[in-house]
RNA sequence: UCCCCUGUAGCUCAGUCGGUAGAGCAGGUGGCUGUUAACCACCCUGUCGGCGGUUCAAGUCCGUCCGGGGGAGCCA
């Protein structure tokens, strides 16, 4: 494996010939000597290259380099006479890999806006700012997986294509290869699924928590970490068609435990953020989110609050500051109540549990008071909600009461309701959006811009 | 789905009361310098999103369609 800009920069300067290949992000130019910035996207710096064209032997090339090309470098590590950096590359030889035309090329050495880089998906990662994003992505994917791995949970691969329709989470896209100009109905009229692919009708999941708690009734502790579909016509900077989900489920866990994983785990992300990823973060702090370290640094030091609902609610009733929405017992919590019991009463992140039924989903553990559930919110500052959790209904008889009064269809659930019939226990889970946690993290303010190929209502460009 | 904003040079944007378009950056040329989004000078760049309308005259006003952004709803 080659070593990286990154790794290489950490070196001392030596008499050992290294070679640097990356892309040039600059060139500055004087009569005998040259300035290039080389970058492999191994960290938001790249190593500043410097050519003598009194004694480099291809002087020529110089010219031919523009922002944009990919190069091989090959010389010795020195250390720097100028400000910016330690170390840099004084070149034997470079070697211009792959030419980028100035006149064409889309980007420049200067700052984009966020929406034109979305215009380019396939050469935004070059830059600075997507370029981070993607490097901080990829070490909280990796701290998801390591906390979990570290804690016992097993990783559980739940479908993506699915012929139940979870909660009702969510509208849903359709899979079919039923032919569209023709397709084929029953005597009644209705579309005829026993002639499309799976014998009946299948969409793209909502989410794989009902398929989780099957596999957390065996292997206790489980989570899912995949891709997630929603068909929602909505076109927020915080919703996208297709998103990734985490999805922690625990056997033998009331909400107390599930509060507690969820903090641990919550923590544990973002600490790696801050311990691998400072330079990314710095920059973020600097030119995205002013105050971004202290905020996570703060999430990651402070003990969460917990506030039961009921408790939640006499507390914006007696806030001082104006609401848009008033609240009261029974209303869901808007952005701005979240943020002001997380921000102003809790002066951190809080968890909030115990809902009213009403505004739960069905599978949602019904509490003694016959009023609520056991819900969790986990809401944090500046953002509102991060997490929304809850302990499930392990009793059978309960869970179909429930799902009558919905109108649910028993025999659509018969292997959910199963796992209540057969060696049920108590147990919990949680569910964190990926790119929400992704933009906590990196302060970036439109959902877009922290997954790769963004897919939303009308755009599936790339 | 509803409400608001927006579309002008390759990019970011200005353009007043309607009178045939301008700045910075990028690009080109030259200069200068161990430079740091280098710097200085000069030069080049436009179906003003599309279509239709009002007017002697439309980037500007009106209608409509398309694209982008923000908010609401809903949520992760």
């Amino acid at each position: 494996m080659e070593e990286s800009i990154a790794k290489l920069m950490q070196r001392k300067a030596g008499p050992d010939t290294v070679v640097v290949k990356g892309w040039l992000r600059t060139k500055r130019d004087s009569k005998t000597i040259s300035f290039l910035e080389v970058n492999d996207g191994s960290s938001l710096k790249g190593i500043q290259v410097v050519v003598d064209k009194g004694t480099f032997n291809n002087p020529g090339i110089i010219d031919q380099l523009s922002t944009g090309c990919s190069v091989v470098c090959t010389g010795k590590i020195v250390e720097s006479m100028g400000g910016s950096q330690s170390v840099e590359l004084a070149a034997d030889s470079v070697e211009i890999v792959g030419e980028c035309p100035s006149d064409t090329y889309p980007l420049q050495k200067k700052r984009h806006s966020l929406e034109y880089l979305r215009e380019i998906a396939h050469l935004r990662p070059r830059t600075n700012t997507i370029g981070a994003v993607a490097r901080v992505r990829n070490c909280m994917a990796y701290a998801v997986h390591t906390f979990f791995q570290q804690n016992g949970f097993y990783y559980v691969n739940t479908p993506l294509i699915t012929a139940s329709d979870c909660e009702g989470a969510g509208a849903m896209f359709q899979v079919t290869t039923l032919d569209l100009n023709k397709v084929p109905h029953t005597a009644d009229g209705a579309v005829d699924y026993s002639k499309d692919f799976f014998g009946k009708r299948a969409s793209l999941t909502v989410s794989g928590q009902l398929e989780g708690e099957t596999y957390a009734m065996a292997l206790k502790n489980i989570y899912t970490f995949g891709p997630t579909f929603r068909a929602e016509n909505s076109v927020t900077k915080r919703h996208l068609a297709e998103f990734w989900m985490i999805e922690p489920e625990m056997a033998f866990c009331n909400l107390d435990g599930d509060r507690a994983v969820v903090e641990s785990f919550l923590k544990f992300v973002f600490g790696a953020v801050l311990r691998d990823c400072p330079d990314d973060l710095e920059f973020f702090d600097k030119l995205v989110e002013p105050g971004l370290i202290a905020k996570l640094q703060h999430v990651v030091d402070t003990p969460f609050a917990h506030l039961e609902y009921t408790d939640a609610i006499a507390e914006l009733e007696k806030a001082k500051v104006q609401f848009d929405f008033k609240p009261y017992w029974g209303c869901d919590l808007q952005t701005e109540h979240e943020r002001y019991l997380s921000e102003t009463v809790c002066h951190g992140p809080v968890a909030v549990t115990d809902y009213p039924k009403e505004i739960k989903s069905f599978y949602m553990k019904a509490n003694e008071d016959g009023k609520t559930v056991a819900a969790m919110d986990v809401l944090v500052p500046r953002l509102g909600e991060i997490v929304g959790g809850s302990e499930r209904e392990y009793r059978y008889d309960v869970l179909v009461d429930k799902m009558k009064a919905l109108g649910m269809r028993e025999e659509d659930y018969w292997w959910y309701l199963d796992l209540r019939r057969f060696g049920s226990v108590p147990h919990a889970g949680f569910g964190l959006g990926f790119e929400r946690a992704v933009m906590y993290a990196t302060g970036m303010q439109n959902i877009r811009d922290v997954i790769p190929y963004p897919r939303a209502v009308g755009s599936a460009e790339f």
